[in-house]
DNA sequence: AATAACCTACGATATAAATCGTAGGTTTTT
DNA sequence: AAAAACCTACGATTTATATCGTAGGTTATT
C-alpha cells in the first residue's frame, strides 16, 4: 500500500537520484556534507532500505554498489498527495496558491506555469 | 525555532482551526470520526500541545475550552517551507508543477492561478 | 448520601525511527 | 606475515511520538 520512506531514507534516495549510483560509503560521504552521523547508520538504513525493496544493489568486490528501485516523480508525487492531505485537508489548489505565495518566481518560472496552464486546459477540451 | 506540530497535534489543530474552539471531549468526538484512540490519548496530545504553546485555553467549569494559538496558513507556510526542502530539494516551482499535474484543476481554478501569476508579475515592476 | 458519569493530570508502555558499537571478514599497506 | 584500513551485518540503545491505564476530583443522577 505505497510505503513512504522515512525522511533519513528519502535522504538516501536523492543522493542516488542524483548520483546514479553508490556505495553505501559514497552515498555517507555525500550526505555528511550536511548532517554528521557515523558511517554504520548510513549503512543501516541502506540496508533497511534494501530490505523493504527501494533499493537494488549489486556486489562489486567486497562491497555493494547501490541504486534506487524507485522514479524520483512517483514517490515526489505519492509523498505530496500524503502531505496535501494532511496539512492542506486535500485541497491541492490551496497548496498551489500557498506555494506561489511563499516563492518569488521570475518571469520565467512564472511563464513555464502559464504554460501548464494552457496546456491542462486544452487538454480538457 | 519554529517548533511544527507533529502529525497528531496537527490533526488537533486542524479540527480546531475548522471549529474556532472546542473541549477536549469535542475535538476528540471530530477526531473519532477518522480513527479510533482512547479519549485519554487525545487529552495528552491536548495537553502536550498547550505545554508547547500550540493552544490557550480558559477554564469552563471543571473543563477548559481549548483555542488554536498558531494561524493556519502561518503553520501551512511553514511545513510547506520543510516540505519542499526534503522532497522537491528546495525548488517550489517544481512542486507546484508537480501539484499542477496531479491535479485536475476546473477552468475556474486555472483562472484562479492565473490571476496570482499575473498579480506576482504586477508586484515585481 | 451513595453511585454513576464525567473531568484533569500524569506516569507507564508501545511503537517507529535513527543512531551507534562491535564482531567478523577481506583487502591493502608496511 | 603482521598491522592497518576497509568492508558487511546486526543487536542494542536512544529519541520522538503515540497510546493508554489509573488515580483523584467534580458534577449529575438515583
Amino acid at each position: 500500500m505505497d510505503v513512504q520512506p522515512t525522511n533519513s531514507e528519502l535522504e538516501v534516495l536523492t543522493v542516488l537520484w542524483e548520483l546514479g549510483s553508490g556505495t553505501a560509503r559514497e552515498v555517507h560521504e555525500e550526505l555528511a556534507k550536511t548532517k554528521s552521523t557515523g558511517y554504520t547508520t548510513t549503512l543501516k538504513i541502506i540496508q533497511n532500505m534494501f530490505d523493504k525493496g527501494f533499493l537494488t544493489r549489486e556486489p562489486k568486490g567486497q562491497t555493494h554498489i547501490y541504486y534506487s528501485a524507485v522514479e524520483q516523480q512517483v514517490i515526489q508525487k505519492q509523498m505530496l498527495g500524503g502531505f496535501v492531505n494532511k496539512v492542506f485537508s486535500g485541497s491541492s489548489q490551496n497548496l498551489i496558491l500557498q506555494a506561489l505565495g511563499n516563492q518569488k518566481p521570475n518571469k520565467d518560472e512564472l511563464d513555464e506555469i502559464r504554460a501548464m496552464l494552457d496546456e491542462l486546459e486544452n487538454k480538457k477540451k
